[in-house]
DNA sequence: CCAAAAGTGTTCTCCATACACCCATGC
DNA sequence: GCATGGGTGTATGGAGAACACTTTTGG
């Protein structure tokens, strides 16, 4: 059956945000537009929903083809849908976002996009349509998700120093954290395996390795638990 | 300008949860649909977003258009794309969802829809396309939200006593809550006015009528407070 | 030996929980 | 006077918050 258009409808687009973990700061995958509108403005990796494709699908696609990115786990964010926020008409975006670990991925820019770069989450260019907004919602919600949710281990090298974590949760939640109340926290989870192996070559104390425990903290979750900073 | 068919698209609705309580009950209000597809079955009050609409103007209409109920305060809940969820074609739906006292409408189906009724959460029909695991989504939505946002102010009549706020957060929840300790926390929030009233009419000592106070959950909010239960 | 980050315990306060009886009213 | 739901206080345990010094390494 082909489509028939017996409405006028808006189009729909997905976007996609990514945030990254670097060496104690925040980053953001932003791709450099192609194409009008807002050739030359830096965007965030997303395009048109294509027929008979799935929205999670659609995120992926065009991640990959932007960016080079693949095989994120993407979460709903939220659907924008403001009369203006596209000057080719009415368009409605669905907006994902996801947690990577920036030096996991070789960045590639194709189709649309000419280039894709990670930025400073607190540094980032003017953003084409109302991608600001999205960014800030996307940031609330990483806010939230924190607290409840293991993002760390999404975010950091497999093997990570306790106080790498703390500094993640740190830079996301812009506040301060006490070093031995974290830990206390953080460890009578019990679902972080230490490793028994330490940090190399810097000028201090070398720092005990972790691992995420994901079998344990699966287990814990099933029967209650709840992860809460 | 003309709405140009670049690429053939996905339509696009909106569909309405909307949560009412009554009598200790949870309820749901649902539309028997008139025409085809799933004629004659209950589903979501909902339609297409026409041109130029934004998503929740479209949510506000269709539930105008259906049930007769206006002016109530929707938040975007999320937007459900799967493939097959309508067999007109592919078609992506925002859901939007709200908390109402049902005694406050009048209900009163029109356009699309047969019928508009209330029914309790608990059983409920089979529905129409996908609106099963739409409704399952709102429920959990729900579950979490009463736990830092009071949602009782929005289902229970202005005045209220203490008790009917507790059945409330039983039925939410699914769990029984100890009375004292129910009280102490809801009071020590000052947020609620006693209002030197009191039920009358029943068969035992009457309670004290209270109102949520508006201002005061403003303000308290502003300074950082977290309503939680 | 100095700089730099790792690592470690205790105290106090507050909040959640558990729990049982008297009170006011209508019939 | 009895049935029904309204209303109240206290004791205990556990978790979060505050807080300072020693340890290990590289240079």
């Amino acid at each position: 059956m082909p489509y028939t258009y017996a409405y006028p409808r808006p189009a729909l687009t997905v976007d996609c945000i990514l945030f990254g973990y670097d060496e104690g700061d925040l980053k953001l995958l932003l791709v450099e537009r192609g194409s009008e509108p807002f050739k030359g403005r830096w965007a965030l990796p997303g395009g048109f929903v294509q027929r008979n494709e799935t929205l999670g699908d659609a995120a992926l696609r065009e991640l990959a083809e932007e960016t080079g990115v693949g095989k994120v786990y993407l979460e709903q964010l939220y659907t924008f849908g403001d009369l203006d926020r596209d000057p080719r008409g009415h368009t409605v975006s669905v907006a994902y976002f996801a947690l990577v670990r920036p030096d996991g991925f070789t960045l590639q820019a194709s189709t649309d996009a000419a280039a894709a770069k990670w930025f400073l989450l607190r540094k980032t260019p003017p953003l084409a349509f109302d991608h600001k907004k999205i960014v800030e919602t996307a940031v609330e919600r990483l806010k939230g998700k924190v607290r409840y949710q293991p993002i760390g281990f999404e975010l950091l090298p497999k093997k990570f120093t306790l106080s790498q974590l703390q500094q993640l949760y740190e830079a996301v939640l812009e506040t301060e954290i006490d070093k031995r109340n974290f830990r206390k926290k953080i460890l009578s989870m019990s679902i972080l395996k230490p490793l028994g192996e330490y940090e190399a070559g810097a000028a201090n104390r070398p720092a005990q390795l972790y691992q995420f425990d994901r079998k344990k903290y699966d287990a814990a979750t099933k029967s209650g638990f709840l992860f809460e900073l």
